[in-house]
DNA sequence: ATGAAAGCGCTAACAG
DNA sequence: CTGTTAGCGCTTTCAT
């Protein structure tokens, strides 16, 4: 472990000033350097194995080129690609992802937040925040905000989902294929819930249904997701076993739609003859199972992709806040695959 | 944006010196700061909003509390559970994670190591080096390897998943079930085609079954999920239809055991009556299949703690790499679901 | 228990 | 295009 070299070795050996060496390697744009000098301290950092100190650079440039992601948990089936499109969009950028995890703890979140600015990283992608959370207060630094529904702020950059239109385009789709009694399996945040809830309720209304609460199950969840898929599958069997079940689930995410697959198979119900089931996240998950589930895809991907980008360019524009917060919706897509289709004729 | 102040700023509020002030916030253990100075400070530090510049802390210190996580690719299904494990566990000692994917890329790899020296990470968890890296000219800070199987390093501490033992598991229990023609899915990595394919024929050989090399097939990888998906049920399909098919398939991992089963579903074969079919991972996905898939558990997130707490310890005692490397070995374990069971009579 | 002083390695003016 | 200089904010001896 003998110390490493730093940039006065690499310029001493390569015969100029500490200053030169530093634009060599510096990301600013106003590298000039003459080619030749410049080949001389290329040279003398190889042969030195010199690599640049960041933490001295962003003492000095305020830069770290650390992003933060906070995140509720990264264990969640559709964290892994919301991420990816987080870092392929800051890789190109030479940017890097430190992922940080609340478990929907609003202590933990704050933690977190703590620890982002003391590591002075350049941005902050946040998660739906919880409500004990003041947005406005939140660290001064270039941030935006990723919510599961269409809720704007006033203060800060957000990209947000359209679930409620992706509960709307799956009810939709099913009611066009002559089912008329959907039941719906509610689970997450309240706030999840009530939204989508309410997108249900709405669409019922639209469309002159009678609205059944029998048909409206809440799954409550649990830390792990083992437990919430077995609790899930419980509250599912009632709802399947009940005189008069409805012959199409929504599922308001892949997990609980992939239990009521799950349940059909064991009460001996075929999907999606005897029952349709449309789920929501399309995670692999759903793509891999037996039958396919058709879900809504809430795009994570490009979620990610999109929320970088937001956050780059308020990075590398002073004053990109002055015109107020930008605020972006992206839409969900209805992925249809083979849990569900037309209704059966009517039994005789 | 105003300047955001330091520790000068608050030690002159409370009356102190920098050091002084620098004690009560510094990690190390001799913090010996009289009580009632340390409130002053600490007063001073909240009516100021002060955030102690990690950058500084780090250039001065040589420790930046943060870990590099260098794996393949995050949107692999099992990588989540083995980041949780690795979070959890650097998170009690006040370290955070930074993730890095190589896309089995060994350009993308060595890039993102040199971000790993650059940035002055503490340490280095690094999954399956590509065979291009030199293990042993890895920059010179604690780390530890992450392996697939058995493979022990002289230089590097090693946590390896006994994927083999885990393939012999298998085997094991589905002849123990009355199999003995029993077809095997391969696919991922050369070495990992090689571990398992050899792992197959040592058991077919010891357990005195005759080797059908139609009952091997091979999966190539793609890079997305999905495609990988496609191509292996094509091939599945294939094994399924021919004339003597298996009674038991096992799949080298989830993806592939999850396309045999949907698969065999639209071929109306029943599972497990008329095919037993085992997978390898324990996805999420394996337990949410119907039928719930029997799947050898790689305990993905006891890895990444046990990798997380051999890195620290490394960190925390100098000469930890004295003694030689620490290589070890975590066992798999099979979790019996709905998708496997005896053998079906013989039919008449 | 506290303070004074000397940098850590680099960047950012500024000068030439 | 290159060199000089002055710190960034903190940790770390070494005194007191």
């Amino acid at each position: 472990m003998k110390k490493s070299p730093t940039l006065v070795d690499v310029a001493k050996l390569a015969n100029t000033s500490k200053a030169t060496a530093a634009r060599v390697f510096s990301r600013s744009k106003s590298a000039n350097v003459r080619q030749e000098t410049k080949a001389r301290i290329l040279e003398a950092a190889d042969k030195l194995g010199y690599s640049p100190n960041l933490s001295a650079a962003s003492l000095r440039s305020k830069k770290t080129y650390l992003i933060a992601l906070c995140i509720h948990d990264i264990t969640n089936p559709s964290s892994p690609s919301l991420i990816r499109g987080i870092q392929d969009e800051l890789a190109q950028h030479g940017y890097d992802l430190v992922v940080f995890n609340s478990d929907w703890d609003p202590n933990k979140e704050k933690k977190n937040l703590r620890a982002v600015v003391r590591n002075q990283l350049d941005g902050l992608i946040l998660q739906d925040p919880s409500d004990e959370l003041d947005v406005s207060e939140l660290p001064d630094l270039p941030s935006v905000i990723l919510t599961s529904n269409e809720v704007f702020s006033t203060v800060r950059n957000t990209v947000s989902t359209d679930t409620v239109g992706g509960v709307r385009k799956a009810l939709t789709y099913l009611h066009s294929m002559g089912h008329d009694r959907i039941g719906i399996l509610l689970g997450g945040s309240v706030s999840q819930i009530t939204n989508r809830k309410r997108a249900y309720l709405d669409f019922y209304k639209s469309a002159g249904l009678k609205v059944e609460d029998r048909l409206i199950v809440d799954v409550p969840f649990k830390t792990r997701a083992s437990d919430t898929f077995v609790m899930a599958k419980e509250l599912i069997v009632d709802l399947m076993r009940s005189p008069q079940r409805p012959s199409a689930i929504f599922a308001s995410n892949d997990m609980l739609g992939l239990a009521a697959l799950q349940m059909a198979q064991i009460e001996g119900l075929q999907v999606p003859r005897d029952l349709s089931v449309v789920g929501m996240d399309d995670l692999f998950s759903a793509e891999s199972a037996s039958p396919a589930l058709t879900s809504v895809s809430k795009h994570r991907f490009q979620v990610g992709a999109q929320a970088a980008r937001n956050l780059l360019n308020q990075i590398n524009s002073e004053h990109s806040m002055e015109k107020g917060p930008i605020n972006e919706l992206v839409e969900c897509t209805l992925v249809v695959r083979d849990s569900s289709g037309p209704i059966a004729e009517v039994d005789v």
